[in-house]
RNA sequence: GGUCUGGUAGUUCAGCUGGUUAGAAUGCCUGCCUGUCACGCAGGAGGUCGCGGGUUCGAGUCCCGUCCGGACCGCCA
């Protein structure tokens, strides 16, 4: 090494030491006859010092031409300062310098290597290696190594195998768009870069792998999001021999395990809710329950009072916002253009005050007296000082509306504390789900999840009944991982496959493989995906995934760094055997 | 595919109902400064107001188009 220690090292302890340091320069102070420079690498901030008097002149000069991400090499003596800086552990020493190498010089950098950097995301994404010399990133990212490092602990003492499975494969039409990747050796056709590992991973239960998992980039070319990558990583696991339970209580352990590790949290042990319940009370499959504020339905009490909106509503829900009956007929007025938003879609918002001094006062009280607004407010639990919030029209869309709603006043309430942690099981999704587009079922979760037995009988009558043996963890309202319980017999496979509208012929040519694996004795077996972008932001308190991936994507798909998607040379689509002609908008 | 929002100094931003020479902070450069650590003080340089067109006596500002960010809806088995 170059180097005897890091910027992070040096102690009070090793005052008197000859050392030689390596690293950037963060700064320099200069203060006419005394200099510092802090000197920056992985580790830490250690100061350099020289002094007018002490240290020789050429040095002097010389290192007054130091600028900013400067590379250097310094030789010196290990000192206690004479006044101490106790924000960093450094603090208490600095290198009287003797001698300093310049290894590379350096431009300015476009935006300051500072923890609150003043560069913008599309600046810091074009110079990322400039970025990830910031604190911050680099602490994401080693927060993404102890994470993944701790999960290989963990199933490794579970004794799951990790196995590598192929990266160009076979394209499939349910699901997400597919990045596809031309073949030269087969003109005119493609492989398809994996959504998940989905089938490889039962195909190796079918092997008797017994217990799987894979720490692997998966691919999906859809639009992106704060919480979204095309290209992105999952904890996908898979188990034979086992039930639902044994799944759960496996990646249970998983995430507590950590927590623990990671953390330092003890996480109590994770509740289950079945779907409906979860749409119930919080109208979301991903309920955040940091909090309370649960969706209160109010039908019997709030209608047949002549009003109209609530009459020929098939829901009238509502929720109590806490000390929030002082609000402004400003603030209701936001919260009533937030729930009208196209993307939330309600038609208007009625509010009800529940005063401090114990009386009632709504939006709605020409309809409704001083009795009917206190029943409301016995059903959603007020106190005098609370605000009920109340929506109404079909069911499963102002569920939503008011789960959505839910979620903004906590944030304005200051309830979504990004250092609390909730997490739960979300059960017994529905199997199917209808697609107004095309017209028919698709899977909701994916086609190799099975239906619950007892709800086989509705698979002709009413699909969308049918609930399926499918769970999601959710944690703080982010769902961090999904599985299922697989199909593993041909006939129940192809029937699901019929039931989703695939020919026998279709379903034969995309999965034959799978249904064929499924005749040569494949033990029931089950398994779960674990989004690892999410779940090390959410570790890190972070709303958007992009800081714990190292070269992310931005918004239109692009790396802006090396400047791509781009296109290719003549020569190399003559080799693919493609023709490139640009469709019109 | 859609909704919203932004693009002005190296950087982050301000710039009102259109009106002389477009500002601030920070960074950069120069000088001064014996304990700084977001050092301080004084001075200086730095602009095709994303691009194209239009309205106007006059456009950073208004209109149309376009490109590029960002958030979200659709989409994401």
């Amino acid at each position: 090494m170059l180097r005897t220690h890091t910027c992070g090292e040096l102690r009070i302890s090793d005052v008197g030491k000859q050392v030689t340091l390596t690293g950037w320069v963060q700064r320099l102070r200069d203060k006419g006859s005394l200099l510092w420079i802090d000197l920056r690498d992985r580790y830490g901030i250690t100061q350099l010092f020289l002094d007018e008097g002490l240290s020789d002149q050429a040095l002097m000069v010389s290192a007054r031409q130091l600028g900013r991400e400067y590379v250097i090499l310094v030789k010196g003596t290990v000192v206690e300062r004479l006044s101490k800086n106790d924000k960093i552990v450094t603090g208490n020493i600095e290198l009287k310098v003797a001698s300093i190498e310049v290894l590379n010089v350096s431009k300015v950098p476009p935006f300051t290597i500072e923890d609150n950097t003043d560069g913008g995301d599309d600046l810091r994404m074009k110079y990322r290696y400039l970025d990830l010399r910031r604190n911050p990133v680099r602490e994401s990212l080693q927060l993404r190594h102890k994470m993944a490092q701790q999960t290989r602990a963990y199933l490794d003492s579970q004794n799951f195998i990790e196995v590598e499975t192929p990266v160009l494969i076979k394209s499939t039409p349910e699901g997400a768009r597919d990045f596809v990747v031309p073949s030269r050796m087969n003109p005119g056709e493609f492989y398809a870069l994996p959504q998940s590992p989905q089938t490889f991973k039962q195909l190796l239960m079918v092997s008797g792998f017994d217990r799987y998992y894979q720490i692997v980039k998966c691919f999906r070319d859809e639009d992106l999001r704060a919480d979204r990558q095309p290209e992105f990583t999952q904890i996908d696991c898979e188990m034979a021999f086992v039930t639902q339970e044994d799944i759960l209580s496996m990646f249970e352990g998983l995430i507590r395990h950590l927590f623990k590790q990671v953390k330092g949290i003890d996480m109590p042990s994770v509740p289950h809710m079945p779907y409906v319940d979860a749409m119930k009370y919080y109208g979301s499959d991903k309920p955040d329950t940091r909090f309370e504020m649960k969706l209160v339905e109010l039908n019997e009490i709030a209608k047949g009072k002549g009003f109209g909106v609530f009459d020929e509503a098939e829901l009238v829900v509502g929720i109590c916002a806490r000390g929030c009956a002082s609000y402004t007929r400003k603030q209701l007025d936001e919260l009533t253009e937030f729930v009208k938003k196209p993307q939330i879609g309600a038609k208007g918002l009625v509010y009800a005050r529940h005063e401090a001094n114990g009386t009632f006062k709504s939006s709605a009280d020409k309809f409704f007296n001083e009795t009917d607004l206190s029943n409301w407010g016995k059903q959603l639990d007020t106190q005098p000082g609370d605000l009920m919030l109340i929506l109404a029209g079909v069911t499963e869309k102002t569920q939503k509306a008011l789960g959505e709603l839910r979620l903004h006043v906590a944030n304005q309430l200051g309830l979504r504390d990004k250092n609390k942690f909730s997490a739960l099981w979300v059960m017994d999704f529905p199997l199917l789900e209808w697609n107004e587009e095309t017209r028919r079922y698709h899977a909701m979760h994916h086609p190799f999840t099975s239906p619950k037995r007892e709800d086989l009988h509705l698979l002709d009558s009413d699909p969308g009944k049918v609930r399926a043996n499918a769970y999601d963890m959710v944690i703080n309202g982010t769902e961090v991982g999904g599985g299922s319980i697989r199909i593993h017999d041909r006939p129940t496979q192809q029937l699901m496959f019929t039931k989703l509208g695939f020919s026998e012929e279709e379903a034969k040519k995309q999965f034959g493989f799978l249904m064929d694996a499924f005749e040569f004795g494949a033990p029931p077996h089950g398994g779960i995906a674990f989004g690892f972008d999410r779940l090390c932001s959410l570790f890190g308190g972070a709303d958007s995934i992009r800081d714990f991936i190292a070269f992310p994507k931005n918004n239109s798909g692009r790396d802006l760094m090396i400047d791509t998607p781009s296109t290719i040379s003549d020569e190399q689509l003559k080799e693919l055997s493609i023709e490139v002609k640009l469709a019109k908008k």
